[in-house]
DNA sequence: AGTCTTAACTTGAAGCTTCAACTCATCCTA
DNA sequence: TAGGATGAGTTGAAGCTTCAAGTTAAGACT
């Protein structure tokens, strides 16, 4: 794939890639935090259960949250192990058809997600959207958009 | 810090956060299978070689490292632990302040970086800037500045 | 029916990150 | 100048993610 004169980045572009870098480790890490201290669970942990909290029924197969939290099916698998000791979802195999596995938000599960929902949307309001100006909103939306869908396409490439 | 009535996310807003949730879990993710498939190495760890390639003597103090890579200073000195097992760093006391630790890149470690570094810059291009306008660009920068700056500032408040 | 392949997971081990505790050096202050 | 505080870094254990391998179920082919 690469040349032997590859075209290196010009100074617009340097910058703005140590920023995505520095926002891509610094975002997650801080809202992880946040949760881990106010509500003692992962960022990851905590997206499942808001993705089953608003699922019909509470309820979603396990490959739908994979594709949902952008993750392997392996990682899901573990972290779903985690909230299921924790008493915060069941898993079933669907029967309608045996090789899927039902994931479902109990009553505990939706209750902590109901407790931990503010203090998480706070702080992504006052780092993300309180810094940012409409057209911000809507342009990051966009670069975003691009970036992914160019990812998702390779891989499936 | 959370109010009882929550201000929930409006539409945009609510895609937006999706996309950079989305964006923040699978570019680095990319980025660290196209350096671990094709170099053999971490995307963090190649990072740390990449600025001690451009410092001064290819040799940086670890706190500057941990500054640098917005890493913990626990995380940085496993990372250099791997690094100097590898033979592409070494790390020695500054005869200048007997509690400060030097990093140097080694010779093997340096034509490691330039080896790796084509590959890399080809995935950063082909992901991200072949897929923004000019424009995008500078409003990537100026996004990722604000959201990191509010972090940074938080954290130290 | 019997075998082959693929899909949807699960599991255990290895690797990486985080966290808390610790060491050692330097600075400050009385 | 002794004693405490702070700064820089390391370490080991615990937790999370990834990777490779294994399991079970559903189609597909013969």
């Amino acid at each position: 794939m690469s040349t032997d004169d590859p075209r290196w980045l010009d100074e617009d572009e340097r910058r703005a890639w140590l920023g995505l870098a520095h926002l891509s480790i610094q975002l997650p890490a801080a809202l992880d935090a946040q949760l881990r201290r106010d509500a003692d669970i992962g960022h990851f942990d905590y997206m499942l259960m808001a993705w089953l909290s608003e699922a019909e029924g509470r309820t979603l197969a396990m490959s739908e949250m994979a594709e949902l939290s952008r993750s392997s099916l392996s990682r899901l698998s573990h972290a779903m192990k985690r909230l299921e000791a924790r008493g915060w979802v069941t898993r079933c195999p669907d029967p309608s058809n045996g090789r899927v596995t039902l994931a479902t938000l109990t009553e505990a599960g939706y209750a902590k997600v109901v407790e931990s929902a503010p203090g998480h949307l706070d702080a992504v309001r006052s780092l993300v959207f309180d810094q940012l100006s409409e057209a911000e909103v809507t342009q990051l939306e966009a670069i975003a958009g691009k970036i992914c869908g160019t990812i998702t396409h390779q891989s499936t490439t």
